[in-house]
DNA sequence: TCGTCATATCGAGAATTGCCAATATGTGAT
DNA sequence: ATCACATATTGGCAATTCTCGATATGACGA
């Protein structure tokens, strides 16, 4: 299932509410100004999740990269943007975990 | 169901290996060495679980508080003893949420 | 190639966490 | 009242996190 490790991850990476709220603003990417139906298979880019989450553009970046290596999105570049979108099928086995473990 | 806050505690609780352990450990509150079957419903103390852990006496009685806090055991005293068990029907709870909001 | 834009990474200071030893509090036995 | 015991609280230091501004990287257009 989930390695103790990754498990300290998902924790970490949610104990933080800005970082919890991201994911959960990613459930509806056309919730964002400006999405495009066509992108939302793509996920948001980070600019768009810094306007919206009112931090520091760095700040935005690295809360993301934490997102992402506990495995709860993905990261998709293309061109000189990077469009972030949720793992719907990792955070579903980590539900389940959850459920098992918890 | 659960406030930003709330999630926050559980979320900070959990971010903790020695903590994320105890709360699995008390759900075989038997495992734990000279524990009555007449003990189960009311916990384990904390001199048990302390020893499990292998950490300080005050730090297990912080990360116990800590989980207390966060909804996740209760505790009882009697006599000298404080005996912590798991908050089931709060978990339940917490999952559902869980499983709502992400 | 140069400039610009989006994002990532680095460096740093303030705040928080991890964990301990020491001390305080509360309880039962003598 | 006093002692011993289980637990809670306090004080502190090292390590980590939070968040930023500054800088680096990478991609596109002129």
């Amino acid at each position: 299932m989930f390695s103790e490790t990754e498990l300290l991850a998902v924790f970490r990476a949610l104990s933080n509410p800005a970082r919890r709220q991201m994911l959960v603003w990613l459930k509806d990417p056309m919730s964002f100004p400006g999405q495009e139906p066509a992108d939302v298979e793509i996920g948001v880019c980070v600019s768009d999740i810094q306007q919206r989450a009112g931090l520091g553009q760095s700040t935005t970046s690295q809360y993301l990269a934490i997102l992402r290596q506990a495995g709860l999105v993905v990261a998709t570049r293309r061109g000189k943007w990077t469009y972030y979108r949720r793992d719907e099928a990792n955070i579903a086995r980590l539900l389940e975990t959850l459920g098992d473990v918890f």
